[in-house]
DNA sequence: CCTGACGTGGCAATAAATTAACACATGTTA
DNA sequence: TAACATGTGTTAATTTATTGCCACGTCAGG
């Protein structure tokens, strides 16, 4: 059993990468590149996404003449640890606490409102 | 005027450290490193530590023999930017796509959902 | 006052991330 | 099909992050 060195041995580029995917869904590398806010070369951006693939976080299919490039590991499963690592970090793990400060800073309508009551009632059903 | 380059700017090292920072409140160099997963030399975490605060990231005062040193930004400003740039990257950033996640994975009690039901009625209030 | 434990500061070496140049492949179109 | 735009693969150079050594400062106890 060797050590457990996944998402958090990213650099700044190659975090920056992998969330425009996670956000776009999936890629070109010129897609990518269009999506980042200070873009180095075309060909910077390659190698970054082709270290990312050798890492294990990103797979491709082609199309047409290009890659398209996907997350190997399911956007579900990386929100939740991000959400999990956030909580921990600023919520001393709490999650209602979490939740409150997202209606702190988060403006929300009633659709939202009426959906996250539906959530609460859920619970106490599960709950119990 | 020059470019904005702050917080995303980290290293992994770097990120790791300023997140055990904000988890603990403040901390000397000792209880980071004791804090870290896989701690490199105390001089190596002392160098960080250092170098984040000539980056404005972090600021000591004396304490006896030794320094504490802690964010200078509040973990309230830092956490709801964090929040937001989640969303962003894995909900769209919908608010409440994040709350249904929230309650998907962790475990909420009686307390925290009275918590939260107090926030929805708080929220059509101040929303009409 | 002197010694040991615990800190800090500055500096150098190493490791890792980031950047980009060059050569070749593929598809498009005049 | 020749020329061009758009892609990829390989490789090397550069920049940045990370690590740790060594010298010196501070404080408590004998």
């Amino acid at each position: 059993m060797a050590k457990k060195k996944e998402s958090h041995e990213l650099g700044r580029r190659e975090r920056q990468i992998m969330e425009l995917i996670y956000q776009l869904g999936e890629a070109s590398v010129a897609q990518v590149r269009e999506a980042m806010p200070d873009p180095p070369s075309y060909s910077s951006v390659r190698t970054m996404i082709r270290l990312l693939e050798g890492k294990g976080l990103l797979k491709h299919r082609r199309e047409g003449i290009k890659y398209i490039y996907q997350a190997t590991q399911s956007k579900r499963k990386v929100s939740r640890s991000a959400l999990r690592h956030l909580m921990t970090t600023f919520f001393e793990g709490s999650a209602s606490e979490a939740v409150a400060a997202i209606f702190e800073s988060e403006k929300m309508d009633s659709d939202d409102l009426k959906r996250i009551e539906a959530l609460i009632k859920q619970a106490r059903k599960e709950g119990r």
